[in-house]
DNA sequence: CGATTGTTTGACGGGTCTCAAACTAAGTGG
DNA sequence: CCACTTAGTTTGAGACCCGTCAAACAATCG
């Protein structure tokens, strides 16, 4: 089991948006051990219900939890990134409440959990950064419950899309900007709780309007500023760095916050 | 300040379906001081936004976390009753992420999160357990997710009343029973992503199909096996150990469905 | 007993799904 | 380099689930 800085720093990098540590900290999260996978598109790489002895932190690539209803249909319940630590909170709870499926080929890095429950022992500040970041992730569901419960498809779309676009740490101040979403129309249809042909017709009904451009791989946002109108979008709950601490702007006009990825 | 053990039995006892504890550990939750409130039904207690320093035990009552869109549709998140905590999450984030609102009269208690920390620091297996159980409320609403996404009215408030039946502590072995479910169908519209009118004209349905009597303040499970079969209903993602009110709640109808590859 | 809130029912319209087929892009083997 | 295959996108026509609007009915309360 290799243990080589530079992957876990991009892990550091990412609870330190939130959570601040002190040296011994950093060097402890840094000195994490792990294994890092590679998944094909498609697969399933954990079971709803199987057990788990290890996190995934996910490298590159693209993946998502989902469940399904009784015909088989997918509901995809949370999507991750590169950067992102999928299943944190397996350590809490080793039994896997859903299925995961890498989105896109995607490298993972799967770091055990008696090293993630070592550190958090050790430094009890690690381990409330380990919980907040769990319920971040459960602030993103909860939105997406509204999503899909309270919005039609061209405003749960444009939502997603302003998301992922935040997420992804693309988002900037300029109008228009490009970022890669390698998903294909199903599976974005399974994050939206539509189907393909209909999420098909609503991208060309914001293609049309000069809104954003999805293709293959990337979305184009042409004009950002109506992408988050048409979504209602407003950033707070994905607390990003820049609207901390305190007076997130009740109707903050959905200005993408400037997240700085110090590469 | 009262500091009266009775009350927090309840959440040990609730912390203690998932976790174990020692005796001393035991004692700490047990002494955790705590500020009694009422709240009228429809009342909002937290604001989204706002930042807050304790977190809500619900004693008596139902509370729910909501969003809304532009229009003003409110779409629930979650719902809490008797026993639950509702926000936890806020110790490690004080700014609530949603709006929270009692369903009906509610009384709840609130606990400083400087004590809430204190035991967590003092006790890491209590920082644990409220972890988890953080967890736990992300896994139901992650079953939302798929919930409004992918079920249609029906199925969908079956589901939805399988799991408030299981949650309550209410379910039991027998085929028919009754749990008390003050909510209005406004409100349960809220829930499930629907409208007023059609909730109505949904539990008509399951009333004439003789499943279940949904009335004002309390539910009627005619035929809980059908109910299960309409709803889906697997209840694997509440993790109710068998420790609830001494009973198991009913064992899973539903096989959880065939995983399939994208072929 | 009137006022208010919540439930029930009907008629109608629309957003989304289903089914089906054509089209495009990308990969594979000959 | 070309058939062939396969995955994904695009478009059309029709059906249906659910939303909207409206009004009557029932229950609760001061």
């Amino acid at each position: 089991m290799p243990s080589n800085p530079p992957e876990m720093a991009q892990f550091l990098r990412k609870l330190e948006a939130r959570s601040s540590f002190r040296p011994d900290e950093r060097k402890a999260i840094l000195q994490l051990p792990f294994e890092p996978r590679q998944v094909q598109a498609n697969r399933d790489f954990v079971t709803r219900g199987e057990r788990v002895s290890h996190s995934c932190f996910v490298l590159k690539g693209m993946a998502g939890t989902f469940g399904q209803n009784r015909e088989g249909h997918r509901q995809i319940t949370s999507v991750f990134m590169s950067g992102d630590m999928i299943d944190l909170q397996t350590v809490v709870l080793p039994e896997a409440m859903s299925n995961l499926q890498a989105l896109t080929t995607t490298t993972i890095l799967q770091i055990p959990h008696s090293d993630l429950r070592r550190v958090g022992h050790r430094f009890p500040n690690i381990a409330e950064a380990f919980w907040r970041e769990c319920v971040l992730d459960a602030a993103i569901v909860n939105e997406w419950v509204v999503n899909v419960g309270r919005r039609d498809a061209r405003t749960r779309m444009a939502h997603l899309l302003c998301e992922v676009a935040c997420r992804s740490g693309h988002a900037t101040p300029e109008n228009a900007f490009v970022f890669p979403f390698p998903v294909t129309q199903a599976q974005f249809a399974d994050m939206l709780g539509l189907t393909p042909v209909h999420v098909n017709r609503t991208l060309k009904g914001l293609r049309e309007g000069n809104v954003v451009n999805v293709a293959a791989s990337s979305v184009e946002i042409v004009d950002w500023d109506r992408l988050a109108d048409i979504g209602e979008f407003d950033a707070a709950y994905l607390q990003l760095g820049s609207l901390r601490n305190g007076k997130a702007p009740r109707a903050a006009r959905c200005a993408p916050p400037a997240v700085q990825m110090a590469s």
